[in-house]
DNA sequence: AATGAATGAGGGTTCATTCAT
DNA sequence: GATGAATGAACCCTCATTCAT
């Protein structure tokens, strides 16, 4: 899989003048605001673009959402996930190596997040922070703290299971958090404009970042516990 | 001169107090555009903030730029330098070890880039390229290309030399840029919002990682040079 | 049958409880939009507001009203009532004095038209005449012209019977009915945002201007017919 | 003088592109906002109308007002005469009869304020009184209360002086005030749509009332001091 | 060269009106 | 008939850009 943009509008598929299901509306719309979102930022992004994308008018749009700001408020919040609970429960009964559980977890991660259009949301608040001090602060809340939290859970059982060897876990946990961010800015913006034969290959770039990283966490026989800590 | 700028931004000159000069017009004008640029993104950035930061009117401005695109690209133009063969020269010249080298090249990096409003150019960038696609091309052309080649000849060296295990040349590169490109994403935008407690400090992070990388580069003795390479 | 209305416009009656009565649509969406009307005036009143009001929706006001002009035109047409003819048959039966008519005319006017929702009329139509040109020459044709007309009629009664001063009728009739309006644009406008104690208590203001036009207008014992006329 | 609307749009004279006549720019924008608010009321007046109408563009306007409501703030604010004192002063140095007096009073009114543009003010006011509370305190407070008091001071020294009757000053005063509103309101109103014929002639129009309001004022001979008063 | 008043296209938002259900 | 989702013209306001001074 390569880093090349999929977005693209469906195809209208004929649509009558006046269509006429509420149900998914704000759905439809949050789903043309992210991509617009990412791909332009908040200013550039045109309120009737992104209405024309979800295949209806300016004024429809505002049905839903009280204003643009309102609008971006809600992408940002429809498509961050809670889901570290659920996540913290997964590995909390996880079984095998905590190397193990590091791949796993960079995985589950690229498969369920960087892969996806989710990632985008991250895209969009490293580049609009400065612009919405609020949403950066719910964001660093709900997401940066209860993910790097996680994190650490699990680097701290490498080091409890005398896998790993002492880490200053306050910040080994960018180790990881590092290459995953790096990842999803390089998808969503240099990656896009990059010639196709220097593209990154997200797959192989993981694989050499995770093996990179275990390396450096790995014990190696014959270091004790207090091997090249700080 | 030194390994600066390998990340592709030039460092300022300490910020001296904005004299009226009248012969530096425009370098007044690329440096507070800088600051707004990064500070709220291309779209959101004023011309007439622009000016009254440099402390001359709107029209001054456009006296010297034709337009707030042409700015843009003048502003990432001056702050990209060229000059990565004067560093590789540097590097041919560099007697320490690898390791040595990687740690300094780190240190070097954050002083003169990292640290200061240079890299706000990164930040800019990786937030607009989707809006300025030749700038972004440019940026990959004239700065990421050059910079990756200086780091991977440094693990090369590393790796020739019998330091490091052997590497996927190819995407190795990441684990020494990833963290300085997240640090400065950090630093520009979610860093700005973040409570005082949960701020990174630069140099702690900078030195976790970079324990974390060398622990993954170095070849352990015991192992032959096929190690756990791919 | 009395002398109301003389003024131009409907009494309600008495504000019943708006209840689910579906074969009164029409005239329960002119009953709201008189009132929202009045209350902000043409441009700044809209349909759905009115239409909540009446407790319909914003389609059905569409359904009994081709458009909001119409809407307006209605509720002026509604409210006015060209019962002239009547009241001028009322006028010829009076028997008392003509200064007793003159009292027994005001304090009926007040009671029917100016404490109630219709004197809203009055003031809709001197605020929008300007929009409305037809409406204001039908209003003029329909209920200024013979409302003076009446008036003048009772002030000529007074001269005929020596009760009166000789008076230049054409005029003389906006003594009577300059303070009622002046009264009915105090209520509906700046009277709403003055403080307590400033508000014109309407009966003790009716009087003394009643109190005012009577002297006026009386034949004092001494004076000839020829007195202080112009 | 007939009640005709007299507003008219000044002729382009051959205006090149651009002007450059900051000096009354806001003076000539208040004029047209003046004009057009009377005529049309605020929400049915579109700033670009105004604009045009003081012969710049759209964007002109906003850069002398921030707003349309300031725009209209503005206008009122620069319309409403303070000059209370100074017509104070006048009267307090008058030494004819209170009679003289008052006949001076409604003259002089007629010239400054009633036959002039001011007197839109008035119609503006009344009209929009409920969409702008606060602009309706402030003329309750700098017009309508100074105003009052500046009428009473004249028919306490009638009375003072045995030339009037024993009144209810509280209320009296609007047997002056009365007749003008109204005036004004059928001159900025209704008066715009009557047919030639009907419209009222202000000079005879005030003649009478003032006749009607001397009679009613005056004390008569054989008359105690205690006469009809309330 | 420098200014800043002026412009006007552009975008967010409102709301009268329509129409499928 | 009644609904209310959808529309799109219209309006307020912004701001990059121009140009007379």
């Amino acid at each position: 899989m390569s880093l090349t943009k999929f977005i693209g509008a469906k195809p209208d598929e004929g649509h009558a003048k006046r269509e006429r299901r509420k149900e998914n509306r704000p759905a439809e719309l949050l789903d043309a605001a992210l991509d617009l979102f990412v791909e332009k930022g908040f200013a550039a992004t045109r309120a009737e673009e992104v209405a024309a994308r979800a295949g209806v008018s300016k004024g429809t749009l505002f049905l839903y959402f009280p204003s643009k700001e309102e609008l971006f408020k809600a992408v940002v919040r429809e498509n961050i996930s809670g889901r570290f609970k659920e996540w913290e429960q997964e590995f909390h009964a996880f079984e095998g190596t905590t190397i193990e559980m590091v791949r796993y977890c960079m995985r589950v991660w690229w498969e369920r997040i960087g892969a996806t259009r989710a990632s985008g949301i991250t895209k969009l608040i490293v580049s609009e922070a400065r612009n919405f001090p609020d949403i950066a602060a719910f964001y660093q809340q709900e997401v940066i703290r209860p993910g790097t939290e996680l994190v650490r859970g699990i680097l701290q059982r490498g080091v409890d299971r005398g896998e790993f060897r002492p880490l200053d876990m306050e910040y080994a946990v960018f180790g990881i958090i590092a290459p995953m961010i790096f990842l999803i800015m390089m998808k969503h913006s240099l990656g896009v404009c990059m010639p196709q034969d220097y593209a990154l290959d997200p797959e192989r770039y993981l694989a050499s970042q995770l093996e990179l990283l275990l390396c450096g966490l790995q014990l190696r026989p014959g270091e004790g516990p207090g091997g090249t800590a700080p």
